[in-house]
DNA sequence: TACCTTATGGACGATCCATTCCACAACTGA
DNA sequence: TCAGTTGTGGAATGGATCGTCCATAAGGTA
């Protein structure tokens, strides 16, 4: 019975995306949302409360979306294949960062740097999803460990931390200004140092030649949320 | 034959610091800093230029801050307590992260996240500090490798990028949320999986037990630059 | 078709904020 | 002591920004 809505909830959540992305809460203009999806400020305020319900929604979006691309990559799967996901992701993560030429970074770091300190939403969506993150990483270095990839005396809990601090910490120095093939070594790096099984050599990939123990390395996931 | 300033500079930025620190660029009003300061907005405005100015002054001063930080744990002293030096700066970082209670991070990463992609000077000077660090990392690397702690085959300077990207990412987790206990893990991880020489075992420290791979791990450095 | 409900979007009000301005204070050198 | 010069701090300015309001439009329903 009443009027329907004339626009695309997704797509303006996504332009207002956009906008936050590029120029982060606080330098963010209602205006500028507006101009950007079309609608008028009575009906952005109608659909969505204020801004920061706004950047809420847009955030929690993006952590949704962060995890379920570790899901897509990681979750599932033979263990026998646990290394190659470990490493496809990882690598996919730095490859999103090494592409990021207009060093926009990522929404989750922008976000929680601005905002966790005084906006408990944030501060606990964002470490919800490093929990999350967590859990899927420790659960891959298990199956890993199972078919022998992986070292099965480490850890799985601090091997996991270790990747998900490079994961994030490449995406921290990308912002830094590290360039993009530094990145992608640092990934290899990272990969190669992991703890192989008593008896095999697990060094060479730390040698400045190799850079191939990675499978094929795909660019430009659908969702690409660094 | 002027009047003399009767304030002092040093503390003025300090003051500044601490404002921007805690709330961001954006978000921190000059008539803030006048209040934190004492003085008034001529005066801060005909010692400083403006906002811009003054933050990439404070800015400047705290890129400066991190790498003599960085210079005092890593710089000089015998090839055979390079490896102690690096653990010691890594493990002093992951404290720093971890007594970080108010979750404020480090003023780089915020200051980065925030403008590093429409300011070039804050773009260009991070990308200085990370090169820096990275310089300061590889040589002790070197060293270590030199005195046999280290695997002379690994490629320093993978290793130096992979150490920072861990630094800055465990400051990025630690925002995100990760409990201290967990940021003291991974440095330790991190250190636990730098490879050894041929023929000595590394992997015990990766275990669940082992947390005392280090030596001393200071608390509260004078500037204490996270 | 007539009516009711909700959506729309631009104008408006109130607030906030960076920066400037200015009257006055403080110090120096003659 | 007396200018002359620079520092000081608060009031004023001008522009920007968030959120509200309201007249109107557009579906649905009877």
């Amino acid at each position: 019975m009443p009027r329907p809505r004339a626009f695309d909830e997704r797509q303006v959540l996504e332009r207002a995306r956009e906008q936050f992305w590029a120029t982060g809460y606080a330098g963010t203009r209602m205006d500028d949302i507006a101009q950007a999806t079309g609608l008028g400020k009575g009906s952005l305020y109608g659909a969505f409360g204020d801004k920061g319900k706004l950047f809420h929604r847009v955030f929690g979006d993006w952590c949704t979306a962060v995890v379920e691309v570790a899901e897509e990559r990681l979750a599932g799967g033979p263990d026998a294949e646990a290394l190659a996901r470990l490493s496809g992701y990882v690598h996919l993560m730095a490859e999103n960062t090494a592409s990021d030429t207009e060093r926009r970074g990522c929404l989750l770091a922008k976000g929680a740097a601005e905002l966790a300190q005084h906006d408990p939403t944030v501060a606990g969506r964002s470490a919800e999803t490093m929990t999350a993150l967590l859990t899927l990483l420790r659960t891959e270095i298990s199956a890993a460990q199972r078919h022998g990839d992986i070292d099965s005396a480490a850890d799985p809990e601090r091997l996991a931390a270790l990747l998900l601090t490079v994961v994030r910490g490449i995406e921290a120095v990308g912002k830094a200004g590290l360039d993009p093939e530094t990145l992608r070594n640092i990934a290899d790096t990272a990969l190669a140092v992991l703890p192989m099984p008593e008896g095999q050599k697990h060094l060479a990939t730390v040698r400045p030649a190799r850079t191939d123990l990675v499978p094929s390395r795909p660019h430009d996931p659908p969702d690409s949320a660094s």
